[in-house]
DNA sequence: TTGTACGCGTTATCAC
DNA sequence: GTGATAACGCGTACAA
């Protein structure tokens, strides 16, 4: 396996013009042969030389130069709102995987959920040319960011879907959900049952509200606005923050549905400060299943969601979008899956 | 504003050309005036022309094109092991956030420890012609994948170190840690301490138990071989594989310093198991502090690393590198945090 | 100071 | 079935 070297020791990159002399054809043929596409209009004999020089060169086609002429870039932006959080690295891991499948790479950002920054950041991956976006970020918007809801770039949707299902998006069912969280604590025998809701202006947070009010209608309980709260952020100090204005209220609650995972730890610290038993006085049920939930002290009721499918599915529909850009816009809902562990138990009658 | 527009409301990618007609120029002065470096050398009225030009057009220079002719691409790949890893997120976070800055891009791969794929990433990489790369990879090797040591590439280590200093690198100072540890135990009062340590392929593994063992000399105990066990990887389940091997010896161990925290958890499970309480029969430190660790049962006192700094070092070395590919390869060492929580206590003498 | 011409590595469109 | 040639968008010697 001889490769061009120079003096200093470095491999020198192979073109397609080396493969081409070393097979003795034409560097127009040696490409034929070497796309998958083309092949079939080369001789087969001459197409196995080229295979051969190819790899006995170690060719490696340059994906910089095939973009230039095909105005492709193989490559897809995908904006997250923070990969510090620990919903997102299994959503990039299924997008990358099924992403590198098909020869494409991930351009992936951190937007903080900034519109200005997700704009600024949308603007520099079109001007890298990607082929289309991912977008896992949860706002309740048109999709793209202000001003650029016209552009004609195939993008995928995750955590969020557009009323007019103008474009193709894949999210797990938040509805379903809660619902699920609902009827477990309602099959434990709650009644008072609260919400802790997320931001209303992201999607999950909205989305699971809508849920958990309908779920506690159709269980026969009578809504009780006093016992669902907003918070400004899916953080641990807001599910502390409304956790105690909720207890202050002392309206009787034995269960608690948190608007994530990290609102429920909000809880849990509000419940040590307070002395309260978890699940013994109150139950607490969160959402998400973020890593090690099963290890917290009660281990965490939670609703998993399939994240790792939700990014493989949501490359899958990109890349069958950059296949055939007049395709229906698809829209993929994957189920949730209660977790039931230590945090939930029967209510204690006072 | 007026941007070209086709039939279907797309926007016209608009090159250098369009910009050169609109301005009355010739492309390889537009060229000239759009590019900062050789500004100087156009006539200041022009430049302004063109460059109002482009303002109009809404000009983005070609980065694919522009890559084709300069061999670089602003564009840096990162070589990880496991996004869903929660060790790496904050490094990669802190890579992202320096490179943005000086308009770099990260390509970020998953290798999972594979050397064959490590090895394709790179080349893959390569072909994509990354200006440079960062390798978060631990393996105790060469910094480049096997057959590619020579090659003539900006790269940065991250979480290894290369005997000769022949690379640039950032790691934590996990001899210093793992001493941290120890020094916390024998404060307590531990003398038969034992270490569960990771693979001794990866450097983690290997400088980890190389300053446990330094750490319990300088303490002044008298190193037990048999307290030393080596796991095949940094996970749960050997972490409570090797525990109970360590409790069946029945060798009056008061205190375990796992290899990390994951196998510190697994410790957790022999000890549920056994029924054997933590921390007062035996106490745990782990090592990483991931995220949470302060909600486990018990809160496990753990050595914190500067995760986000490891990554931002890197990229920071790397871009040095990228400005003077003479410097000399600068190494970066950065001090962990001894987190004292509720896994560890003074013995208790039996 | 500006225009010309060429090349980067690849693919597409012609002839042959 | 294969070779020749142009073109993708840009940067840069070189000439003017």
């Amino acid at each position: 396996m001889r490769e061009p070297m120079t003096k200093n020791g470095t491999r020198e990159r192979v073109t397609l013009k080396d493969v081409a002399r070393l097979a003795g054809v034409h560097p127009g043929t040696a490409s034929r042969a070497l796309n998958v596409e083309t092949r079939a209009l080369v001789n087969e004999d001459t197409a196995q030389r080229v295979l051969a020089a190819a790899e006995e060169l170690g060719y490696r086609p340059n994906p910089i130069a095939r973009g230039l002429k095909t105005s492709r870039s193989y490559t897809v932006g995908v904006l997250i709102p923070d990969l510090t959080n620990p919903l997102f690295p299994p959503i990039v891991r299924g997008i990358q995987d099924r992403l590198e499948e098909a020869a494409y790479t991930p351009l992936i950002v951190n937007t903080d959920n900034d519109p200005d920054r997700e704009r600024a950041d949308f603007e520099a991956m079109r001007a890298r040319q990607v082929d289309g976006m991912i977008t896992a970020t949860a706002r309740r918007d048109h999709g793209l960011p202000p001003g650029l809801e016209g552009v004609s770039l195939p993008v995928v949707l995750v955590n969020r879907r557009l009323e007019d299902g103008a474009r193709p998006s894949v999210v797990a069912d938040d509805r379903m959900g809660v619902r699920q969280a609902v009827q477990h604590l309602v099959s434990l025998g709650h009644r008072r049952i609260a919400h802790l809701a997320g931001p209303q202006e992201l999607s999950t947070g909205y989305l699971r509200r809508q849920g958990f009010e309908a779920a506690i209608r159709s269980a026969g309980i009578q809504p009780d606005p006093e016992l669902v709260l907003t918070s400004s952020a899916f953080i641990e100090s807001e599910g502390e923050r409304l956790c105690n204005e909720l207890l202050d209220r002392e309206s009787g609650v034995t269960a608690i549905v948190a608007g994530n995972d990290l609102m429920a730890l909000g809880c849990y610290d509000a419940f040590i400060a307070r002395g309260i038993a978890c699940p013994g006085e109150i139950s607490v049920v969160g959402y998400n299943d973020m890593p090690f939930a099963g290890w917290f002290d009660p281990p965490l009721t939670t609703v998993r969601l399939p994240h790792y499918e939700i990014g493989s599915r949501a490359a899958e529909l990109l890349l069958e979008h950059l296949r055939d850009p007049d395709a229906e816009p698809v829209q993929v809902m994957l189920d949730p899956e209660l977790m039931i562990r230590g945090s939930t138990a029967p209510p204690r009658f006072r």
